[in-house]
DNA sequence: CCCTTTGATTAGAGCGCTTCAACACTTTAT
DNA sequence: ATAAAGTGTTGAAGCGCTCTAATCAAAGGG
């Protein structure tokens, strides 16, 4: 910068306010400032750019697992309406090790992001405690533990009950009885879906059927519980998955074991991803309005920032996708 | 710290010292100072550190797109390499959009960053002549235009055109003739595959009929031209598409239009994504072995900053995955 | 013609940290 | 005893920028 305020016969001050587009230049000096800098391949410092303005216009995203598409269009909501308000954002992968998600929110408070959105995180209310007093953030689909009544944190989610509840809705009424739940563990949003499967298993009268066992996030999960099940003398005539990706799992290993789907056994996921678009898939599913996610929880971070004080809590409806899994049970032989 | 170094009674320089864990500090002081700093709640501030220490230990991740798990895993490659060697890494999306890849790359260099992973990118070499002798850089999983000569860029790849010799070696084998290719348009590694694809079928003795036509790197990009082959009078009995979501994309048209797959029309994918080993798609693929690829490209960024000079390249083996899309050309009737 | 106003430019302090040279104090060697 | 070497600590400069307040030049008003 000194270089270029030499070359171009100005003081170091008046190269920043060219560089920042301040309209107190005149036109002369400003020519001669952005030749000079072009000249001398001059690239501001963004570092010391925000060390000086005490603002850095970033914006922390954690996310849960990169891999999963889901969490990958979250990201790019906010991404998009992030840089609609001139704010970059810095995303770093959780890789869904809770350890490492700590750390991760860690370094996006030391690099001083302005606001941190939590898309999917697995951190608890208590992790946060010290993080919001000191930066504005958000849960982004999923229920933190204790996040609800946390002052500092405003929450972006679909409501997994509702969801969970349409997809045993859906099921009960295509005739379903054995309905089983392969949950997501300790996933964030497990517990809600968990927790609506059994409402709406009790509200179709099926509350004595219902059955919960521990899966995962991902595909590989989905296979031992698969296999456990179809050992058992009344295995279930359908199967609603915690998302997308371990419907998958399980779609695989019903074909392994020559089950066909939904003939044998309906089977229904959560996201409704791309996969579950794929035709030779069909998978049905629950939507989940993820870019408009991302974008809420961009909004809510720039409310925060104009001074809102009081949390916020958006719950977004759920949509049911009927695809080509799921259809009446076997007729009982 | 100002604030710390007064509650632990000693200068602004020993909490330094302390908080990067320098061997000469009295382990009475450095109590002393790391209470004073719990009872803050002091965070050292990334920026100023990384001003004044003229290092950042940050390396800058362009990727293409992030809802492409193949890409997706090689940042995890990338990030988990990183991580060992004591790197964070920042990761910006290109979302397939050049003038957005331009603008990332501008962010990451005045980010300060060491290093630049440029993760199927879309630049061509004259993007990057600025760019190469401000910080090292190494492209991953493409092949920029240009790239080839330039001495400040390493290179990390996957034999692309090896990979489209092999999956139509594949297909001839098979007796398959009428072999279509839908290319990745603009995509950096189109070209590449473009060309072994090409240079199989002269090998095969199919030079004639090679036949490329104009796709994407989506599963929308496949509709059209689907649509156009079914309606001309010799169809293709096979179709190598660029990438697994495409050929996901080809799948569903095909499938859409009562085409059965593979016993009318056998169909390739590449990159071996999770999705293409779903069973129910079990897409014939060529795999890339992207876990590694994102070692090898911190690995040379690694080296670049240890004072290598002379650029490297290292091209890895592509590995055919014949999975359930192909089989044996229909009888002709 | 002087004073005020307006607009363009600049000096310099400060952002939060690191780091080097200097300093005080011990310990060891002589 | 004194010099030399070693330990632990600190003052202050400096990283590259921004921004306030001060300065300067030109124009307008009385």
């Amino acid at each position: 910068m000194e270089d270029v305020a030499e070359r171009a016969n100005v003081s170091r001050a008046l190269v920043s306010l060219v560089i920042n587009g301040s309209p107190k230049v005149s036109e002369q000096k400003r020519r001669r400032v952005l030749e000079a800098a072009r000249a001398l391949g001059y690239r501001p410092n963004l570092m010391a750019r925000s060390l000086a303005q005490q603002r850095t216009r970033i914006i922390g995203v954690l996310v849960n697992d990169l891999r999963n598409p889901f969490f990958a269009e979250v990201v790019e909501g906010i991404e998009t309406a992030a840089e609609s308000d001139e704010f970059g954002i810095v995303v770093l992968n959780g890789r869904r090790d809770r350890s490492r998600e700590l750390s991760a929110v860690e370094t996006l408070v030391q690099l001083q992001v302005e606001g941190l959105a939590l898309v999917g995180a697995q951190l608890d209310g208590g992790d946060l405690d010290e993080i919001t007093d000191i930066v504005p953030s958000v849960v982004v689909a999923s229920d933190l533990v204790g996040s609800l009544d946390h002052p500092g944190v405003d929450v972006i989610v679909t409501d997994g009950r509702r969801g969970a509840e349409l997809v045993v809705e859906h099921l009960a009424a295509l005739g379903h009885e054995r309905i089983l739940h392969i949950d997501g563990a300790h996933n964030a949003s497990a517990a809600e879906r968990r927790q609506g499967y059994r409402r709406g298993m009790e509200a179709a009268g099926l509350g004595g059927l219902a059955d919960v066992r521990a899966g995962g996030d991902d595909e590989a999960a989905a296979f031992a519980v698969i296999d456990e099940v179809l050992a058992e003398p009344a295995p279930p005539t359908a199967v609603f998955a915690f998302n997308d990706l371990l419907a998958a799992g399980v779609l695989d290993r019903l074909d392994d074991a020559g089950v066909s789907v939904p003939a044998d056994v309906s089977l229904v996921g959560f996201d409704n991803t791309f996969i579950a678009a794929l035709h030779h898939l069909a998978l049905t599913t629950v939507n989940q309005p993820r870019l408009t996610m991302g974008e809420m929880a961009v909004a809510a971070l720039l409310e925060r920032l104009n001074g809102r004080d009081e949390p916020v809590r958006h719950t977004l409806e759920p949509e049911l996708v009927v695809r080509g899994t799921t259809g009446p049970p076997p007729e009982p032989r």
